[in-house]
DNA sequence: TGAAAATATCATATTATCATGATGAAGACA
DNA sequence: TGTCTTCATCATGATAATATGATATTTTCA
């Protein structure tokens, strides 16, 4: 559903909206408790930092904190910027235009769901899945 | 949302099943309507049979033809050999074992969504899509 | 001012996906 | 039997996604 990158994005997000209320969160720490390769995530959160998401500042006692409060900031904002999921319309099919005139043989049945899926990335906030459960190590 | 290859398999088995009542289809008539690789297309029908979605006769007049009656054939069939999409659980955040149980952040709130799009993998046949609307070229 | 800590970035390696071209194997039919 | 057509398969290449390792840059603080 989301490719790897994005979802590096998202648990690091995730996991600055829990553990950087009252700090900065340092790469390292996220890449060792979310097991992701850290220069890997480095790259990745530094483009949220670019997109908006993230503030970053650097140095000693340096690190990374949201620039949008977590109750403000969409899981699609977070995605967006690497797999081009949660995004505008999407066919079954992958024909480039696909709308509700020109449909694909999917479309109709297909819509449905593609509109749920769409209204979550666009309407979910990180602080409500924060709600959702405690976060496991 | 599908792997190219899983896209290219679908596109195939609604060719097959629209055009392919009363005759076999050519893989080459195929990749030509449908500008798929012919030689990649060759591959992933042949994976279908295998799966026992399709039928093929080799030789003279040969081709494919629907293993199983477009009614009785859904689309998580078609599918579930190439992108792992439209099988059993999917958490958002990647974790190899996400229930109800042991939740992820983003559970709650995605099964939601995720248990529509499952629905429509499994629920829905390759007749119903056809009924949604004319393939176009 | 210098050392340490942290982000930022570059160059490269690895892996999976997608694609192409050539060849093999099976069946139909003259 | 031979040839043509078609599926089946192999070997290889191209591209993008993922990952690693080394280095540069910025800031803090003794």
């Amino acid at each position: 559903m989301l490719s790897q990158t994005a979802e590096y994005a998202l648990r690091a997000v995730l996991y600055v909206a829990e553990h950087g209320t009252d700090r900065l969160v340092q790469v390292t720490e996220m890449a060792t408790a979310l097991r992701i390769p850290r220069n890997y995530l480095s790259k990745t959160v530094h483009a949220l930092v670019r997109e908006g998401v993230l503030l970053s500042t650097r140095g000693k006692s340096g690190g990374f904190r949201l620039a949008v409060p977590a109750d403000r900031l969409y899981v699609v904002q977070v995605v967006a910027p690497f797999g081009s999921l949660g995004e505008g319309r999407h066919c079954l099919l992958g024909r480039p235009q696909c709308s509700d005139r020109t449909a694909c043989a999917a479309h109709a049945k297909w819509k449905l769901v593609a509109d749920r899926v769409a209204e979550f990335f666009r309407g979910t906030t990180i602080a409500e899945l924060l709600q959702g459960a405690a976060v496991p190590a």
